[in-house]
DNA sequence: GTTATAGATGCGGATTAACGCATATAAAGA
DNA sequence: TCTTTATATGCGTTAATCCGCATCTATAAC
């Protein structure tokens, strides 16, 4: 049971549920997880985590960055139809469809990435 | 999204999900849910507000008694199995059997049946 | 080695959640 | 009306959560 109250806690924060959304679309390492939903570094790095732990997510590093990407499996552990809920969710939403569009211009190449960003993003 | 936040957030707590599954066997008033769960009279009634308010159960007055069940249509807004999913996973769970095993011996009926449990719950 | 950079994390403050205690509310009966 | 009783709720305390700041870690290039 603790699991299950785990994943729903994962699932039960705006800002985790926008990640989701955006990696719904595409893998994205940290920075472009800042850029699309306009946040700092701290807080994109620490809800990736938590969907991470709670098994919703899979990680793969490739150089410096470290590259998030949905875990179907996970997300249909308890749940089989969680990743389209989710998503058919969202779908009309007007904050997750802004970060879908930020989304289209983050990118991770170029230097001092996150630096600008680090700049950039608002307390919110 | 914020209601799709609130639905998790109501899914993610233990004493909830036990409410959950005992309301799975049948409808119960918040003196039965106490004996089932063996916790005190505001406990029960303020997870179960907390369940009706996200929209998962039913309420229906008798007399004195609220009495408190699934709402089916509830669980399936977002998620379709959740019913089945939250079900599955508690049935092999060790405090949900117990839950399951006091609510057989609960009842509403007596005079004194919350001012008896009040002094049996303990603070857990 | 040194430096630069993407991401993770310890700490502290602010907000929120959970619960017990006491009390309020409301239905039923006398 | 007055009492009893099942449930709801205001308040205060404790615990958990969220996030920014600063710092640490680890990879890569030089």
């Amino acid at each position: 049971m603790r699991y299950l109250v785990k994943s729903f806690k994962a699932l039960s924060d705006e800002t985790r549920l926008r990640i989701l959304n955006i990696l719904l679309e595409r893998e994205c390492c940290v920075c472009e997880v800042m850029q699309a939903l306009d946040i700092s570094q701290t807080r994109a790095s620490r809800n990736l985590s938590a969907l991470y732990d709670a098994g919703f997510l899979k990680l793969r590093k490739d150089g410096l960055w470290s590259i998030y990407s949905i875990d179907r499996e996970g997300m249909k552990k308890y749940l089989p139809d969680l990743v389209e809920a989710v998503a058919k969710e969202l779908e009309g939403n007007k904050l997750a469809r802004q970060d879908r569009e930020r989304l289209k211009k983050a990118e991770r190449v170029g230097p001092g990435c996150v630096e600008r960003i680090r700049n950039i993003a608002p307390a919110a």
